[in-house]
DNA sequence: TTGTACGCGTTATCAC
DNA sequence: GTGATAACGCGTACAA
């Protein structure tokens, strides 16, 4: 398995490195005889270029920038760090410069002075999490013409101008909340869907959550549970939620959409003698408290820190080594008890 | 941020290029004055040295040898080739050539043959899954003694000469299974550990996996499960099993320590009226059926591709880019219900 | 249409 | 001790 290299090839087939250069690349000006004659020496062999030879050529320095939440202000986004240090370390040296922009996911205003900003820096590639679906779409477009790459992380968002998607099917993890729920709950009972207050108000993943949620039960032949689904936001002190679960009393089940999980199994606290399983989502240290205690019973994870890492990896491999984008990675969707949360949090 | 290389430390330190390599690589041979004029500004910048540049000077093609049981006789292994393949693609064009081995997972003699084999070849590693803790011990320290780095996955065998374990903390896999049965089985119940015949006798990796389990429920206040252990083999019929499972009638759920929990499965089918749970290891195409049925409960997925993949990466970027090798890879321990495995499947 | 020469950054070698 | 130079493989400008 001999590795052969241009000059190779032009050995063999009796022509320059110039010459095979412009077979390859297909640039023209190759005369008929020589064409031929290339071709069939690459027909034979496996001829591989070295991207390294390719890439030291280029010698160009790559920016990405990664537009994110600030994670003081939605911890979730907290992982995200180590996901982005990570790709900095692994890419630095082969000229990647990866370069964080942090914008309020309370506020609208702030996702776009962080566009601006990042557009005039004219980067190569942009990586962000989307939470505003009109704004970013703008933003997005903007972008595209001014031929950076944009990749998308967590939520998907309709647009022809994205490049690249990393995240989870959030349909199919709700059909898995379903499922560990059918297992841990009687079957007449009754279960509630809480899609706790999100920052964003236009996001449509709590709903797909909910639809793979209610899709399982609907078709399933044994179950006969009673979803309802409740909407609940702080600046009411979850009073819906609350009510809820005061007015009846065969509740058997709660699946949070959100990671404010933690917050319904404070709010049971207030119900010592009502057994409520709980299923919610992320990693986050408060949920992870109450796993350990066992007032929260799985945990869904999405993987943020996964899906930034895998995006910006996706976004410097196309950048220095032309390897293709793929548009849509889609992660595994890990279920999370008391005992395997530690071997996902030093990964 | 500007890139600085040898060249622009040369300039700003008034010497040549070979001087600061000389430095830098303290190879010694530098008068007082230059070390010091050149140390002088490598502590003012950060300089990083152009990881591709070094990588094409070196042009070294190096080989890594694959050592695996063969999949058509033990399924649990065919996922390594997606993992091997995906390794060989990312890296065939910087210079990693894998070669994969397959030996006979129910034969000593031929784990050694195929090690004798890999040994003429003289590979610059070699990655295997130790199966035959003797004969591997032996294979590993004739290695290290040619030089060659080894690298192990699946299950760890205590070595010096190992050089990275990739896998899974198996006690704590035990725990979290354990964790699960406590779920969705009656807390006054009786348990079976079913250590089902492995093709090697030596493994200690099921008895770590029932250490795992026993202890999650003996430090548990509120379970009082009886835990029973049940060794069976396939040349027995699995008698033991079935006599275990047809003399008790107090049975909810059998945790199984290896991938053929499927074959518990298809047993409980001979007892319709039992309503018996089943947690067991590992994504194989039966499993999965069984767990599609509602039959298996969970699966406790070890991820072979990826732990080779981790494994080969790992050795492919020290070759390519001298980066230090993590001894110890512990991947995170996936729970598997029939809703998400398929998200596992197309990693 | 073709071949040659040069540069990317690092490292090894070889004169001085 | 030191500095100049060649080489790795690729891409390309330029001369023929």
């Amino acid at each position: 398995m001999k590795k052969y290299t241009i000059k190779d090839i032009a050995q063999l087939a009796g022509v320059s490195k110039g010459t095979v250069d412009r077979v390859i690349h297909k640039r023209g000006k190759v005369s008929e005889k020589a064409l031929e004659k290339v071709n069939k020496i690459l027909a034979e062999i496996d001829y591989q270029p070295n991207l390294m030879a390719r890439s030291l050529k280029n010698n160009k320095d790559y920016v990405i920038c990664a537009l994110l939440p600030n994670p003081d202000i939605d911890p979730y986004w907290k992982p995200c760090k180590k996901g982005i240090d990570q790709a900095y370390n692994e890419y630095k040296s082969l000229g990647i410069t990866i370069d964080t922009h942090l914008f309020d996911p309370t506020d609208t205003e702030s996702f776009l002075e962080v566009n601006a900003k990042v557009l005039k820096l004219n980067p190569d590639a942009v990586i962000m999490a989307p939470l505003f679906y009109n704004e970013a779409k703008k933003s997005i477009s903007t972008y595209s013409e001014a031929n950076i790459l944009v990749s998308i992380i967590n939520n998907r968002i309709g647009s022809d101008d994205i490049n690249n998607f990393v995240g989870q099917d959030l349909v199919q993890s709700g059909r898995i909340a379903a499922r560990l729920m059918e297992m841990i709950t009687p079957k007449d009972s009754e279960i509630i869907i809480a899609h706790l207050d999100e920052f964003f108000h236009n996001a449509s993943f709590m709903q797909q959550k909910e639809k793979g949620f209610r899709d399982y039960f609907e078709n399933s032949l044994t179950s006969d549970y009673t979803l309802t689904t409740c909407n609940s936001i702080e600046s009411n002190h979850y009073k819906t939620l609350y009510d809820a679960i005061n007015n009846s009393k065969n509740i058997s089940g709660i699946f949070v959409t959100t990671s404010k999980t933690y917050k319904v199994a404070k709010m049971l606290e207030d119900f010592p003698n009502l057994s409520i399983k709980i299923i919610g989502y992320d990693l986050l240290e408060k949920n992870l408290n109450y796993l350990n205690s066992g007032n929260i019973d799985f945990l869904i994870h999405q993987n943020p820190k996964q899906q930034i890492y895998l995006g910006l990896s996706q976004l410097a491999e196309h950048f220095l080594f032309d390897k293709p984008i793929t548009e849509e990675l889609l992660l595994p969707i890990d279920i999370i008890n008391s005992e395997n949360y530690n071997s996902y949090l030093n990964q």
